[in-house]
DNA sequence: CACCTCGGTTCATTGATTGAACTAACGGAG
DNA sequence: CTCCGTTAGTTCAATCAATGAACCGAGGTG
C-alpha cells in the first residue's frame, strides 16, 4: 500500500483507522493474534508472509497500541506480540469482515466458527449472541473450524492447532 | 496493494474479504457509498483518489456484487454506482472499523454520528441501537458530522453536502 | 464551431511488496 | 571450544501497484 498520510478523507475516524490497518496483512496478522498467535515465527508460518513486511506491521501494531511485545523468556531474550486491550477493541470489526466475507465469499461458508462459551450458541454478524442477546467478547468466544475450513489443506503449526476448538486470546500452543 | 490471490491465509472468510476489501480506497469509496455518494466525479473530488485507480476500485467491487453500475440518464448515457443488498451487508464491518478509529486513533473523536432515526439515538460499536436494543439497519440512520469533522477543512461538493443531517443511503444532492 | 462536462484510459515515475540470503544472540551436543 | 540449530530479525535486488498529469471521446451549450 502507499503511504498512510495521504488518507486525509472525510470520516477521519474511519480514514485513521485505515491508514493502519488498510495495509495488506494487517488484519489477518490481528485476528491471528486474536486466536492466540504470539509468536513472529508462528505469524510467519501461519500468513506465508515475507519476513520483512511482518516484522513491518508488528511494528506499527505496537506503535499504534494494538500490540504490545513483552518478553517471554530471558536468555535467549525473546520476545511475543499480545493484543492490549485496544487491540481487542477490534473483534467487532473483525468478526463482521469474516461474517460478511462468509456469507458472500466464501464457497463453502465460514472456516472458523465463533462460539459464545457460557451460552454454546454462535455469535451473529453484530458480534452478539443470539441466546443471552448481549455482545459477547472475545474472551468468552471459542473458536472452532467452519464448514470452509482447510481448503487448501495446510501443515503448520499453527493451523494444525487451530484443527481443535481453542478458547480465543489464549495463547496457542504449537508444539 | 499487491496480489489478491496471496491471501490463501487460513481463514478463507475473511481473507476472501480482504482480498476485494482491503486493497488502498476501497472502503473509503464503499463508506462513501453509504454516506449516497453514487458518481465517479463525486467520489473523485471526495477522496482525491487518483481516476485510474477509483476506476479500478469501483469495478472490482461491481464484480463482486457489492455495487451496481446502472444508467442514471440517456444521452449523454451515463452511470452511477449503487450499493446492493450485499454491499449493504457491509455496513456493520464499517461501523465497527470506524468506531474503533473514533475512539482510539481520532484525536477530536468521530467525525460524522450515526443516529437511529426511529429513536433518536446513536448506535454503538455493534450497530445495535441503544434505544431500541435491535441491530439499526442503515437504510434507518441518520449521518451527521460528529466533533471530529471536517479538519482539515475540505470544500468539494461532497463534503458540503454532508455539512447538513443526511439519511444514508439516499442519494447525495450535490448541486 | 469552439468549448465545457462527465467518465473514463494511458503512461512514465515513484514507492511498496516480495523472497532469498544474510545477521545476531544464545543453548546444546560432541 | 567448535559446530549446529533455533528464533527473530535485517538487507537488498527484482517486481508489481499506486500516483498524477495528460489525453480521449461522447455529448451538450453558446
Amino acid at each position: 500500500m502507499a503511504l498512510g498520510k495521504d488518507y486525509e478523507a472525510q470520516d477521519c475516524a474511519l480514514a485513521r483507522a485505515l491508514e493502519l490497518l488498510g495495509e495488506r496483512w494487517t488484519l489477518l496478522i490481528v485476528r491471528d493474534a486474536f486466536y492466540g498467535v504470539r509468536r513472529y515465527g508462528d505469524f510467519l508460518a501461519h500468513l506465508d508472509i515475507p519476513r520483512a513486511v511482518l516484522a513491518t506491521r508488528l511494528q506499527a501494531l505496537v506503535d499504534a497500541g494494538v500490540l504490545a511485545r513483552r518478553p517471554y523468556q530471558e536468555s535467549p531474550r525473546r520476545h511475543e506480540y499480545v493484543l492490549t486491550e485496544r487491540g481487542r477493541g477490534l473483534w467487532p470489526a473483525l468478526n463482521a469482515l469474516g461474517h460478511w466475507g462468509g456469507e458472500h465469499l466464501a464457497p463453502f461458508g465460514p472456516c472458523r466458527l465463533y462460539t459464545h462459551l457460557p451460552c454454546g450458541t454462535r455469535v451473529d454478524r453484530t458480534g452478539t449472541c443470539p441466546a443471552c442477546g448481549r455482545f459477547a467478547p472475545p474472551e468468552e468466544l471459542e473458536v472452532r473450524p467452519g464448514p470452509g475450513a482447510d481448503r487448501p489443506h495446510r501443515d503448520d503449526a499453527v493451523s494444525r492447532a487451530l484443527r481443535r476448538p481453542h478458547r480465543m486470546l489464549e495463547p496457542l500452543l504449537t508444539e
